[in-house]
RNA sequence: GGAGAGGUGGCUGAGUGGUCGAAAGCGCUCCCCUGCUAAGGGAGUAUGGGUUAAAAGCCCAUCGAGGGUUCGAAUCCCUCCCUCUCCGCCA
């Protein structure tokens, strides 16, 4: 949520900036609204206060032994003036509020105006792209026919967009989320968490994924407000709603690995082949909270601890800054970490890495005690895939594989294949 | 599933119809005293919102959430959520 103040004071300027992300944000249903609320409330307020006092005079009459029956019959009409005016306010606030659940976060200065992916823009390139002496096989063709990974029988299961891993594929599966998690918490400083993956409502609303993002969900069919979390951001980043935290406590680094559930509303007919775009993945994710001042080289190091493990896995991969129209609601800046896929001979989206600054902090309430101001002010949230394993997966075996059809694996993941360094297809 | 207890400020914890935004303690901040790896005394210390250029001041709201009763609700009534204890069942 932005700051309302923004609505108030500097609306135009807003707007203009809103529109770097392809916003068109309605000034003028805002600024009627805020002038209506600014007199109802005026009004309102100063009713209640002669209610108050009133009612006070009472009390005080009372103690002293007075009669308080003149008192009693003194005011026949404030009643129902403040009623009116506290039902006008509050009708006023909430549609005030769906307007600002609704607008999107300001995108950092530095973020370009485009539409569409193709307007992101390459920061850097990690890695040589992988020679091969025969046409490499995408990650379908190279599993597929060993059975070890098999969209039938996940269809039989449970429809199109699932998979079944078997055998050491499974394990190469498990093995990476191990080898994710165990370099977050061992290097880059992150205590592990394990959380729900259904959550409720306001958890959605706080992440920003609701009110807007309904279709994009699957909710539950359950009266209590549940959905299947599209990503540990929205549990994790919950976490923390509602607190104060010590400024000793900052930064605060999260590492989780969770399954992830997307409907894919809005993608059917996009990414059909293979395990690229599932309902369900798992994906290790990185949250921060950092003091404000501190969250664009935050930005920077979680975006490096996204890439190390790229790196230790010897895949290339390249860093793009997501133009206002592929930005997410919820982010003022997004770097794209994209994974080299010889399979599609693309580089595909393995991570993002967002700085949401004060907007998911303000939805969630989750604050810092300021030592210079000695006031709870907002924290900034950051957060990123540290990776999404299901494309990692893919990565790894399509770009480790040779001409026999197995797959040669990084060595730093040896030590959860049981020492194993070959993945061997053709042998089953 | 059955029975019970409870949700109050940064924390602990009083408060069952009126000067209660809330005692006390802890913690924290400042001052004084002491002159020492201790203790004592005093003052201050919730959050959000409105008004304002801003601040001060003033006002409004908030005692799990939402309704209701009342001139007036932390306190009474209703609904919901959550936590804890015991029994049963169970991965």
């Amino acid at each position: 949520m932005l700051d309302p103040k923004l609505l108030r004071q500097a609306l135009d300027e807003t707007a203009e900036r809103l529109r770097i992300r392809g916003f068109n944000l309605d000034v003028d249903a805002i600024r009627s609204l805020e002038s209506q609320r600014k007199e109802v409330q005026v009004a309102t307020e100063q009713l209640q206060a002669e209610r108050n006092q009133h009612a006070k005079a009472i009390g005080e009459a009372r103690s002293r032994g007075e009669d308080i029956q003149p008192l009693l019959n003194q005011d026949s009409t404030l009643d129902e003036r403040l009623t009116t005016g506290k039902q006008q306010l509050q009708q006023l606030q909430v549609a005030l509020n769906e307007q600002l659940m609704a607008i999107p976060n300001l995108p950092d200065e530095s973020v370009l105006a485009g539409t569409s992916e193709d307007d992101n823009l390459e920061v850097r390139r990690w890695g040589e792209l992988p020679a091969f002496s025969f046409t490499p096989n995408d990650h379908v063709d190279l599993a597929a026919p060993s059975g070890l990974m098999n969209f039938e029988q996940a269809a039989k299961i449970a429809g199109a967009r699932f998979v079944t891993l078997r055998g050491a594929l499974a394990r190469l599966h498990r093995a990476l989320a191990q080898f994710m998690l165990d370099l977050h918490t061992g290097e880059h400083g992150y205590e592990e968490v394990n959380v729900p993956c259904i959550v409720n409502r306001v958890s959605l609303e706080g992440t920003g994924q609701l009110p807007k993002f309904e279709k994009d969900l699957f909710k539950l069919i359950d009266d209590r407000d549940f959905y299947l979390a599209p990503t540990a951001e929205v549990p994790v980043t919950n976490l923390l709603r509602n607190e104060i935290v010590a400024a000793e406590q900052l930064p605060i680094h999260y590492v989780c690995h969770s399954l992830c559930f997307r409907s894919e509303a809005g993608a059917s007919g996009k990414d059909t082949r293979g395990m690229i775009r599932h309902h369900q993945f798992e994906k290790v994710e990185l949250v921060q909270w950092v003091r404000p001042a501190d969250s664009w080289q935050a930005l920077e190091t979680l975006t490096g601890h996204a890439e190390q493990i790229l790196q230790k896995l010897g895949l290339a991969y390249r860093v793009v800054t997501l133009c206002g129209g592929d930005l997410g609601f919820a982010a003022a800046k997004t770097y794209d970490l994209e994974v080299w896929l010889p399979g599609q001979q693309k580089y595909r989206e393995v991570s993002s890495c967002s700085n949401f600054l004060d907007f998911q902090a303000r939805r969630i309430q989750t604050r810092w005690r300021n030592p210079d101001t000695g006031k709870p002010e907002f924290l900034h949230t950051l957060n990123g895939s540290g990776l999404a394993i299901g494309r990692t997966l893919i990565a790894v075996l399509e770009n480790y594989q040779q001409e026999d059809g197995n797959v040669r694996l990084p060595k730093v993941l040896a030590p959860y294949m049981g020492g194993d360094t070959l993945l061997k297809f053709n042998a089953v």
